[in-house]
RNA sequence: GGCGACGUGGCCAAGUGGUAAGGCAAGGGUCUGCAAAACCCUGAUCACGGGUUCAAAUCCCGUCGUCGCCUCCA
């Protein structure tokens, strides 16, 4: 089957070709720097690597880029509201600059420990304030614009078909805005350039044709986008919040200057829901992947608990169903562990799973079949070499992966030694107070044809 | 208030016209001194009420419930 993704602009499944021969530009929107990524923000970033290694899978080499927004992105949608990074410096004592590296810093880490693909680019949004003024000039030039004592802003009237991808009524915006509009003329147009504020000096701020300021946060992507990949490539994604304001105005920015809607395809990715509930920020608790780590999970139980659920589904994230993916994803290492060294992979069932990846990534029912595979009569060299072509989109490892070589106490020892005599003796109210006992200080003992094994207990400490 | 999505076994979820994938948990079994691990087996008619159809979880209408965007968000 050929690969076939739903195109959020068109609300359709299409079938992928890409405009150029072999090669695909994707652009990812990234995250903003001013705060720790929760596991929410996540998910969509897993949902993308799914993307790109479905792509490779399918023989396309893909450029990647990625931005780090760390100006301009408002508060408020509304063109209102303080700078994200101004504000999360002032929180943290520390300077915009260091806000921004401590936090991109603290996200590639993360997106590391999933095992998420680097982006061939990764592209900070103050590294191209200059690309930036250049699209604005095109879109003042192409007449789309105009000025407010606190900005530069565009104005959405002048395109006909502003909010097509997100199906925007605009009446019903009207009727239902709930926000001041300002000096805008209408609440869908939004700011391409702030000015300053008068009376005190921001950390961040750029000269500019209208003078000094900072960039509003949609043009950064349009801008870097075109920049990388041209003015239309191929897929253009992001979490489904973006949709509404975000990509919108991206569209709006670049039919502006270029008469493209930038991507032609635009993926989203859907929300992760904790207790039936959406994950904010600004809720003020939120999950990141190392409070999972701190409460013993292994990063990658929470990749394999993503694969649970297709992108464009809501996923409900609740500690049982995580256990279920970490206990599963373990038992998924040992069996693929003990199939020993790979032979030739079955083409058969790399092409079944081509085709569950390429229906729109169809993650759930790839791992069905992994599961399908790991049951099946095929010889293990066989099976082996098939996996390991199925994680090159799964993407958990399963060629490193070994069972963890644990130092035991000397003091556990001695317990199993001591167990094995009484065992030996067919004392077995001894040995089974000498399991227990090891038990308590934390370790399993489990008998098997070649001796005693034993393990570290897994810890699973949950709020 | 406007726009949109969803409601499948204990939990997380696939499936969008032809009699319900998978994982975890649970129960039963094989193995074991007993366990553990492993392996095998077992269970849902798809929120509710109508309708369309030879046939519906899957299409239409209504009701209830939950959630998202419009306001910081991936």
């Amino acid at each position: 089957m050929k690969l076939r993704l739903f195109d959020t602009y068109t609300r359709s499944l299409r079938e992928f070709e890409p405009l150029r021969k072999d090669y695909v530009g994707m652009y990812a929107c990234g995250p903003t720097v001013y705060d720790y990524a929760h596991i929410g923000n996540l998910r969509t970033y897993l949902f993308e690597d799914f993307l790109r290694r479905t792509l490779e899978f399918n023989g396309y080499t893909v450029k990647h880029v990625v931005n780090i927004t760390d100006v301009g992105h408002l508060t408020s949608d509304a063109d209102t509201g303080e700078d994200k990074m101004e504000k999360g410096a002032r929180k943290a004592g520390k300077s915009a600059w260091e806000i921004a590296e401590i936090f991109t810093q603290a996200f590639k880490e993360d997106i590391r420990r999933l095992n998420i693909k680097e982006p061939t680019i990764w592209c900070r949004a103050t590294d191209h304030i200059q690309e930036q003024i250049e699209f604005i000039k095109c879109i003042e030039r192409k007449g789309f614009t105009y000025i407010t004592s606190d900005g530069v802003y565009f104005d959405t009237s002048k395109l006909p078909d502003y909010g097509y991808l997100a199906r925007l009524d605009k009446e019903g915006l009207q009727a239902g805005a709930r926000v001041e509009i300002g000096e805008k003329r209408s609440p869908t147009d939004f700011a391409l350039w702030k000015f300053s504020p008068k009376d005190r000096k921001r950390q961040m701020e750029w000269d500019s044709p209208w003078g000094v300021g900072f960039p509003g946060w949609h043009i950064e992507c349009s801008a870097m986008s075109v920049h990388y990949l041209g003015e239309f490539f191929d897929i253009h994604c992001g979490g489904e919040d973006h949709i509404n304001v975000h990509h919108t105005n991206e569209i709006a920015q670049t039919q502006a200057c270029y008469g493209t809607r930038l991507a032609n395809f635009w993926l989203h990715g859907h929300f992760l829901q904790l207790e039936a509930e959406k994950m904010s920020k600004s809720a003020g608790e939120f999950l990141r992947l190392q409070t999972l780590i701190d409460h013993g999970y292994d990063p990658l139980a929470y990749r394999f608990f993503c694969m649970s659920a297709h992108y464009r589904a809501k996923l409900n994230f609740t500690w049982e169903s995580l256990d279920a993916a970490a206990y599963s994803l373990d038992r998924l290492r040992n069996l693929v562990y003990e199939w020993g060294e790979p032979g030739a992979p079955n083409q058969e069932w790399v092409e079944r799973f081509r085709n569950e990846v390429n229906d729109d990534l169809n993650m759930p029912r790839a791992v069905a079949l992994t599961w399908e595979l790991t049951k099946s009569d095929l010889p293990a060299a066989e099976k082996k070499a098939t996996i390991l072509i199925f994680d090159q989109v799964l993407g958990l490892g399963l060629a490193e992966w070994r069972p963890a070589e644990e130092q035991i106490p000397q003091e556990v020892m001695e317990l199993v030694e001591k167990r094995q005599q009484a065992r030996l003796a067919r004392n077995w109210a001894e040995a089974d107070a000498l399991r227990a006992k090891a038990s308590e200080m934390g370790y399993e003992i489990e008998d098997t044809p070649q001796g005693p094994r034993v393990k570290r207990k897994k810890v699973q400490v949950r709020p």
